[in-house]
DNA sequence: GGTGAAAAATGGGCCCC
DNA sequence: GGGGCCCATTTTTCACC
């Protein structure tokens, strides 16, 4: 793995706030001309730093307003019980973000709908279906303080 | 509030998995011309809908492989402490995300760092300093199943 | 650093509500 | 008469040498 310079972490910085920021843009900030930038960009992209470039929604405008962390644990824990959870939940268009933790709890999901209905329907219809759940826990979210795609880069 | 049709929704799907698909692209998806996806995306932006456009980095090559899901209940709840709180919590660096709950718990954060020791000194040196913290439970993730910034729009 | 290709952005004019 | 779409043109950016 080859190690990424200053000129690599502030172009990563500046491009994970505003991808659409030109190379221009980024050469002007750097002191240097706009090619080497875009060479850095590519090269970037293709080492796998940059995954992807995506737009942001407002989640209030497109009517998912609702925000709630749901705790999982299973009821067995064998392999295959835990591969087919993971399988499922990937598919599960509302949950936003799932995560196998170590402790008590087994998995914990952000999910995302428009209203308390809807996410009753989505416990209802879809997640309690999947089997070998044991302990369902669903919070909701009061207020959204910090939520950002950046990671700290340094 | 203008509605969106399905021409604007299918752009928005388009646009949060991927950012760089061109005008033409999502046109001749469309079947219309470049033009009306132009106006639409720059519409969509000026309305809010869009919010920004980002590059997503792969956390691992970038030194930020451990996870951790961190609950916060606070030992006083007056409206001065929880706002002094969040306003800290916005400026760790660290914190990804930071959710007021509804429940016993008052707060949920999202927690990306380099190694166990920097989630030690993070904890040690700037979470546990703020003030008027009670509980502090910390799980850590043992996998990402799913993480995703998309929204299930529809 | 420079060049050809491509995409973004802009403006005029058309058609259909 | 207005909104949305199409087409043509200019400007900017990209990608490659």
């Amino acid at each position: 793995m080859e190690y990424l310079d200053q000129t690599d972490l502030t172009i990563l910085r500046i491009l994970q706030k505003d991808a659409k920021k030109t190379a221009k843009e980024i050469a002007e900030i750097l002191n240097i001309t706009p090619s080497p930038v875009y060479e850095r960009i590519r090269r970037l992209e293709k080492q796998g730093y940059i995954k992807k470039y995506v737009a942001i929604l407002d989640k209030d405008l497109i009517n998912r307003s609702i925000t709630t962390i749901c705790q999982v644990s299973m009821r067995y824990h064998d392999e295959a019980f835990i591969e087919k959870f993971e399988e499922q939940i990937q598919s599960l268009e509302e949950v936003q973000e799932c995560y196998h933790m170590a402790g008590q709890i087994d998995f914990v999901l952000k999910i995302n709908v428009k209203s308390l209905e809807e996410y009753h329907d989505f416990v209802k219809y879809k997640l309690s279906k999947i089997e070998n759940i044991g302990v369902l826990n669903s919070t909701f979210v009061l207020k959204e303080i910090k939520h950002t795609s950046e990671f700290f880069i340094g």
